[in-house]
DNA sequence: CTTGCAAAATCTGTCTACAGTTTATTTGAC
DNA sequence: GTCAAATAAACTGTAGACAGATTTTGCAAG
């Protein structure tokens, strides 16, 4: 088989990527993305025809995007992408604010010299991208810096983390249709905005304040909240974050 | 293929439960009793052949394990049954500290009738449980009652906490060896002792107490917390927990 | 007894084949 | 033209086969 894309590759033939891997990230991907729609088809011949792989390891790429929720199916029925509702958007973002907070007054308790520059070439990168308008690398720099701030949470609070925060880009990118081609936009001032919020938790984790950064955290989460609520419906927030938020460590806190 | 154990099942052959799913629930529940320990080695060859189906379908139960973390394995080398370790439990308990209390709120604040009856039952029959010392029968109730109250923060959440209680109880099952067969050994009094926990959680929920509530189980959670912690190693309690226990909601909270 | 190495046995990753099911298309009656 | 049955096409689930990798076994040298 010809494994397109992972050509060019980063080491040599030393450790072979298999099939499902690679089928795997290709359709995780076209998923978060919303180049495969929500509903949409997967035929497991389709796939495997345009993977150049067979129905085997592409049914295993699938399994693994099934028990992660990302595509849904019936026996002996074409699976399909998973649906977006607000209901599990609004879930993902209570999980967020009960466990981001734990995890970045970890990660801050016990911040290294390396991370602290890692951290901050991420806020800084993210200024570049925007001068250039490079959404792409605004989005990786952005993803690596919030992940970044709660790894001291451990792996598995990470991994959940992770798997969370491809989420909410799903929602996102799906939709929030935004024009980041004009600087002007309002889409792209918005992005502003949010790095002023990354300055202030960036310089409370650099001053060891986990209480300002977990506040302009919670500051963050919800306004990304309401711009996708407001965008996707009208209807009233829902009732899992409400009690999320209210759970939330306000301005007191300990140290 | 046979399915052994489900031929006996509920309905008839109307909606046949495939292979894969069949393979996934009988590892997963090994994995999960011990039966399996912590890096068994798992050949497909030879598991396909004691389930009585081909690689297939077994691998593809294996990719879905594989997802959960509860197996892991390289490229061409036989996967084996994830290792457990106690910073993977502290994370696991940071996680349902941070998380049950908001769910549990959002159940409280919409209990129904039929729910209140539903919870009420569990706890009765985990007292009748106890009373006969059926110890899986307890197993159930236990997960049942935990899970029901928590039910109100969504789909997303309960499938996050279901994994978490069963992952718990992996490393509770691992690591504490007890006799529930002496219903004056310590383990079956400590089963008393926590039922005393569980009625005040049901009490303060159906008189829609929340705060009492999420008090009385953060005192339940840190308690399996420290006889794990007790009986695996005398190391200090890990990081995360210590943070997910100073933010959890104190015996302050709005309603 | 160990250690090292080669042969044998076993295992993994992938493909293809095939039975049985679902989905799409055609056909024919109204 | 519309609907329903019937036929055709496409698809799913599983088994079995094969190449190549890994693990185990057997055996000789130290």
């Amino acid at each position: 088989m010809s494994l397109p894309g992972s050509t060019s590759e980063t080491a040599a033939a030393d450790r072979l990527e298999d099939s499902v891997e690679f089928a795997y990230r290709a359709l995780r991907a076209e998923i978060l993305s919303g180049a495969l729609a929500p509903g949409a088809i997967l035929s497991q011949v389709q796939l495997a025809s345009r993977f150049d792989i067979s129905r085997t390891p592409l049914r295993e790429a699938l399994r693994r995007l099934l028990a992660e929720n990302l595509v849904v199916g019936d026996f002996n029925r074409r699976m399909r992408v998973s649906e977006l509702n607000l209901d599990d958007f609004d879930q993902i973002y209570a999980i967020r604010i009960a466990l981001e907070p734990v995890a970045i007054a970890s990660t801050i308790a016990h911040l290294t010299a390396p991370s602290r520059a890692v951290l901050e070439n991420h806020v800084t990168a993210m200024d570049e991208a925007i001068a250039v308008l490079d959404i792409d690398r605004f989005r990786d720099e952005h993803r690596a810096f919030h992940l970044g701030l709660t790894v001291g949470g451990g792996a598995r609070v990470a991994r959940l983390l992770e798997d969370l925060w491809d989420n909410s880009e799903r929602y996102r990118l799906t939709y929030l249709h935004h024009d980041y081609n004009d600087p002007a936009s309002e889409a792209t001032r918005a992005l502003t905005i949010s790095q002023v919020e990354h300055r202030n938790m960036l310089n409370a984790a650099l001053a060891g304040d986990a209480t300002t950064c977990i506040a302009a955290l919670l500051h963050h989460l919800q306004r990304a909240l309401d711009i996708v609520y407001a965008e996707a419906a009208a209807q009233p927030r829902a009732r899992v974050t409400a009690e999320a938020l209210r759970f939330a460590p306000q301005q007191s806190m300990p140290a």
